[in-house]
DNA sequence: GTTCTAGAAC
DNA sequence: GTTCTAGAAC
């Protein structure tokens, strides 16, 4: 079959006028019952659709609140209760070392923080941008969020020129100084880990 | 965010 | 010739 005629058969849903956003899709997982890991009042745990490590959930807030840079000094007990949800799910996985943080500059809409084991291993891991996202100075630890948050009474958005050289690091293992040539190399390495 | 694939890198 | 990466997606 041509790739013509595979997107006309799909049209409907992923060409017309009414098709959501990619940008949106968290909000289809939160409602989703099959993506829900917890859930309280105001926050909702998932499993991130795409999971970078054996461990990959997506925290989110219940209020529509677009992202990081969105959050004020108001915001603080919202990350509090963040932290208390973290705290539960590393006590539901014992042996596995699990961070928090949130991306510089995120892709998807309504603000998230990753919560993901530092194993990095999964076959949807698959690029240098992945790969950076998560252990350079892209991934901003929880707890810096809150102290700027709570210092600032803000979080301050990077360059652009900042962000083009994070996803330019070479590759280098999050676990030890091992600097791999290329992907391939890194995700068998990080099997030996 | 992912998919796809041209052309760079090997 | 095959593997791998990087940029477009209307």
């Amino acid at each position: 079959m041509s790739k013509r005629s595979n997107e006309n058969a799909t049209e409907t849903e992923s060409k017309s006028k009414h098709a959501k956003h990619w940008s949106l899709g968290l909000l289809e997982s939160m409602k989703d019952p099959k993506s829900i890991v917890k859930q309280t009042k105001n926050v909702v745990v998932i499993r991130d659709k795409y999971p970078k490590a054996k461990v990959h959930y997506l925290m989110i807030p219940t209020d529509s609140i677009n992202s990081i840079y969105k959050l004020n000094s108001e915001h603080v007990s919202l990350l509090e209760e963040f932290n208390e949800l973290f705290e539960e799910i590393k006590s539901e996985h014992s042996n596995i070392n699990l961070i928090a943080g949130f991306h510089a500059v995120p892709s998807m809409q309504r603000m998230h923080m990753h919560v993901i084991s530092n194993d990095m291993i999964s076959p949807c891991l698959k690029t240098k941008v992945h790969w950076n996202s998560f252990t350079t100075k892209f991934f901003i630890p929880y707890k810096d969020i809150l102290s700027e948050l709570k210092e600032s009474g803000s979080v301050k958005k990077i360059s652009p020129e900042l962000h083009k050289s994070l996803m330019a690091t070479p590759l280098q293992c999050n676990q030890c100084s091992f600097k791999p040539k290329n992907m391939p190399q890194l995700k068998e390495h990080l099997l030996t880990h």
